[in-house]
DNA sequence: ATTGTTTACTTAACAGTGTTAAGTATTTTT
DNA sequence: AAAAATACTTAACACTGTTAAGTAAACAAT
């Protein structure tokens, strides 16, 4: 029965090209901006056929949502070679903007949009992708504590504290809140911040 | 001419209560899931009356924005009063995170949501409200360097930095990605942080 | 006092939204 | 050949922000 797994095949395709029309347009116009019958006319097909392989426009959202987890993962998986870890997670923080730098549309899907959480407490009721990126992230302030950095601090608390100053650069450079400073530091805005950050750090 | 102050105070009043009636429902359901006419049906007026006082929907966001850095700026005038400049830093901090705590809708119209920015980028185009409130707080932080702290940083920079810390936490909070972390934390969660920052920024 | 004009508001409508129920071919199974 | 399942579409509902046109009352000028 070569046939149904043929069939089964080009589901999947159509599946994957709604996802890409989807993608295409959020990031182009974002997510409040992008109707169902825009993405279903780019892909040639009635708007109601999107609703036969998503719940809702939820359920796109989502979709890109972990698949912004899974580039992102895929990037920090290649800095987990380093031995050191202060400089591990100095290598972290550096890619974590570098992801945000490149996928501004991602990670404002993943980290700042509301939209999605509301559909994610109802179906993955914990938001797994964020948890686990973030345990990543504990275990290697860890790892710095077990070493001899960050005495007297807690391993959560502190993690969470790097994940804000990450976070919070990063994200009022993607709302356009950055423009406070002076426009010749803005390119480099959250780098600098970093390394500013990191200094501070090596001596706790 | 009596009559005619009447005339105009009973405006301002509908405008007032037109404003009122939009805060509740942004406040309760937020921006998006809050449509004119639901605001034009709350004071019992026709939904259009509402244009005859605010150009659109994105206005009314606007007027609340400003309302809320209003709120925000009468907060930390207390405190400038502080002699130390560093312990009015960490004053400001602390009153950062409890207007945040305490208005949470205001925090997210004025730092976290995207929609009002545009509008702002043709009409106020800079985003005086918000480069205010930093200025003022890069200005405690090179106090805080005229007395010795901070030494060899950029001014600029470390404000940022400081005000990503803030930003980050809070707003993390606010989408509730802090939920992250251990339960029993949580509501502590920004105070806690701020006090681990503020304990590595008295080293430097 | 009767005009004309301004003021403050409403009705009706447009073009768009997410979403669902019902309908239609086409293919597969019996 | 009849029945059933598959894959998709049409039509519609109840919304949305926003605008153009209309209305009734208050004012001004003659």
């Amino acid at each position: 029965m070569g046939t149904k797994e043929r069939k089964q095949k080009e589901k999947e395709q159509l599946r994957q090209s709604i996802l890409d029309a989807a993608r295409t347009l959020f990031f182009e116009r974002g997510y409040d901006h992008t109707s169902i019958r825009a993405i279903a006319e780019r892909i040639e097909y009635s708007p109601t056929t999107i609703y036969l392989y998503f719940k809702d426009k939820d359920d796109l959202f989502k979709a890109l949502h972990d698949e912004g987890f899974g580039v992102m993962r895929s990037m920090f998986i290649k800095l987990m070679e380093e031995p050191d870890p202060f400089e591990r997670l100095v290598k972290m923080g550096r890619m974590y903007i570098e992801f945000a730098e490149k996928y501004p549309e991602y990670y404002d899907l993943m980290f700042l949009m509301r939209a999605p959480m509301k559909g994610m407490e109802e179906a993955h009721k914990e938001w797994n992708e964020g948890e686990n990126t973030f345990h990543l992230l504990q275990s290697v302030v860890a790892e710095c504590q077990q070493k001899g950095h960050f005495v007297g601090h807690d391993t959560e608390v502190l993690a969470f504290c790097i994940w804000s100053m990450m976070h919070g650069m990063v994200s009022l450079k993607i709302r356009e809140r950055s423009k406070v400073i002076t426009e010749a530091k803005q390119p480099f805005i959250p780098h600098l911040g970093l390394e500013d950050f990191v200094r501070i750090l090596r001596k706790g």
